[in-house]
RNA sequence: UCUUUAGUAGCUCAGUUGGUUAGAGCACCUGACUGUUAAUCAGGGGGUCGUUGGUUCAAGUCCAACCUGAAGAGCCA
């Protein structure tokens, strides 16, 4: 076969010239034809569209033809030229093809027809090459690229945290245990208590659940940092919003408060929803129309439209008043206690029918780094609400204060031994700072329109599953 | 983890108040077809009805436990 210069799909069909011959390689989506010419509809990757080749069986050897199936992979060399049929505008002409790869049609898991979710889900090693998770993965990497452009635009710098980390009071949920030592052979001390000593790094050691801690100690020297990491919750929960290993952007920001807080981060999502319209509206017009018929209309909304900002005991008073206008709700509402799914969903998708961003929590229902508000009831706690998925973003001004900051920790029966770091932030140039974490895959649920979350990850962690 | 729901061919599903040999579409194989658009047409092969136990003359169908998936809830991002 002659060597020629491979040419990308995505590149072919954006051809106006015809005439030229080159060389094209992908996977055969499906085969179809008549006794006298095949027609295969081949995929490469680099954009949803297939490419049609055209191969007149005179020419080609018929036991070649015959290992061109459904999953294979083939390499052609041939003429683009003008395709005269209906659902593509360019076409190659087929001269030489070479099979790189056969896929046995027997034993080969995905077919032409559409598969449940579900059932790709089982075989997430070859999903990817459907055109659902092409055009989900082909978005996962412009939302990362889009976050990575938004930061560095406005000067903010990528600091990477420890995935690895040995303080246990983050708060954020169960962790990850990280040990070498023998689980057959634990020592143990007279209590019972397990002697870490000898363990890889001298002490008990997790996953990290977040980086903020670390991300705060970089926004006290280089201004405004973010995270983009992946992060661990060993929390058994099985819904179609959580992952026991998922990736989050954790920008973090000296001198912000809760306010610049709230318009970093409606900026920020809008600049992401509107980077997903205008780089990847192919991948996004084939997801509206076989998952989500709003999907681009819905995301055209949030670009334009503006956050509600919401203090939750407001948040409150407008759920009472449903209640009190015969609205019933599976959960009572009252001051003090944290809002339920249903009650978040009501004000996001009832009442205001757009994003809100509630703020101001009652302190005792939030983590306790958060800034302390004059009344001595709520704290600076931003959390963003979205339309279908909840909660997207949870975010707060932090406690720059030492003391106010050292009694929260005492209230709360806080372990921070292996802390003293982090109060040095407060010890030595505390500054006011505000920061906050969006789920990397909340957001792809979001702009892919995909229900669930194991469907914007390659390769899901949850309880009971880590194949692959 | 709790609640609900589902599991029948490679995939998606139907299967009546329990009753003889469990069906369809697609996929696959064979054949037909002068350019097809998830091609079409004809024929063919393919099943331990999730697993184990129970009720019954008789179980895909009823009951129990377990396994697996999904939805809702809790936890959160």
């Amino acid at each position: 076969m002659d060597k020629l210069n491979r040419v990308r799909i995505a590149d072919i069909l954006k051809m106006q010239s015809f005439g030229q011959t080159i060389n094209v390689k992908g996977w055969v989506r499906t085969k179809r034809g008549s006794k006298t010419v095949s027609f295969i509809a081949l995929n490469d990757g680099t954009i949803i569209h297939n490419l049609q080749i055209v191969a007149e069986l005179a020419n080609f050897d018929e036991e070649v033809m015959k290992q061109i199936t459904t999953g294979a992979c083939i390499s052609v060399n041939g003429v683009v030229v003008e395709s005269f049929g209906q659902g593509q505008h360019v076409e190659i002409q087929a001269k030489e093809i070479e099979v790189l790869g056969t896929a046995d049609p027997l034993t080969y898991p995905l077919q032409k027809k559409g598969h449940s979710l579900e059932y790709l889900r089982e075989i997430a090693h070859l999903r990817p090459r459907t055109n659902t998770f092409g055009a989900v993965f082909r978005i996962r990497h412009n939302m990362a690229m889009a976050i990575h452009t938004f930061f560095h635009e406005r000067g903010f710098y990528y600091f990477h945290t420890p995935i690895i980390t040995a303080s246990d009071c983050e708060g954020a949920g169960q962790m990850f245990q990280v040990t070498t030592m023998n689980l057959y052979d634990l020592k143990k001390d007279e209590n019972g208590a397990i002697d870490y000593t000898n363990d890889f790094f001298g002490k008990q050691a997790s996953l990290t659940v977040s980086g903020q801690l670390e991300g705060e100690l970089a926004a006290m020297a280089l201004g405004a940092v973010y995270t983009f990491g992946p992060t661990f919750r060993a929390e058994n929960s099985n819904t179609p919003r959580h992952l026991a290993e998922f990736w989050m952007i954790e920008p973090e920001v000296a001198f912000n408060d809760i306010f610049d807080n709230m318009q970093l981060a409606e900026d920020f999502i809008k600049y992401c929803v509107k980077w997903a319209l205008d780089n990847c509206m192919d991948d996004l017009a084939f997801l509206a129309e076989h998952f989500d018929k709003e999907l681009i209309s819905r995301l055209q909304s949030v670009v334009e439209c503006e956050f509600v900002r919401l203090p939750y005991t407001e948040g409150v008073r407008i759920l009472e008043e449903a209640v009190a206008n015969g609205h019933t709700f599976e959960f009572p509402v009252g001051w003090g206690t944290d809002l339920a799914s249903e009650h978040e969903r009501f004000l996001v998708e009832n009442h205001f029918k757009k994003p809100v961003i509630l703020t101001d929590y009652p302190k005792e229902i939030k983590a306790f780094y958060m800034k302390q508000n004059e009344d001595g009831k709520t704290v600076r706690a931003m959390d963003v609400l979205f339309p279908k998925i909840g909660e997207i973003i949870g975010g707060s001004e932090r406690e720059s204060d030492l003391d106010k900051l050292s009694k929260r920790i005492e209230e709360m029966n806080i372990p921070m031994k292996d802390m003293w770091w982090y109060l040095d932030t407060r010890r030595f140039g505390t500054a006011p700072h505000a920061g906050f974490g969006l789920g990397f895959e909340r957001l792809l649920l979001f702009v892919t329109g995909m229900a669930n979350i194991r469907d914007v990850i390659p390769f899901p962690r949850t309880p009971n599953n880590a194949e692959f």
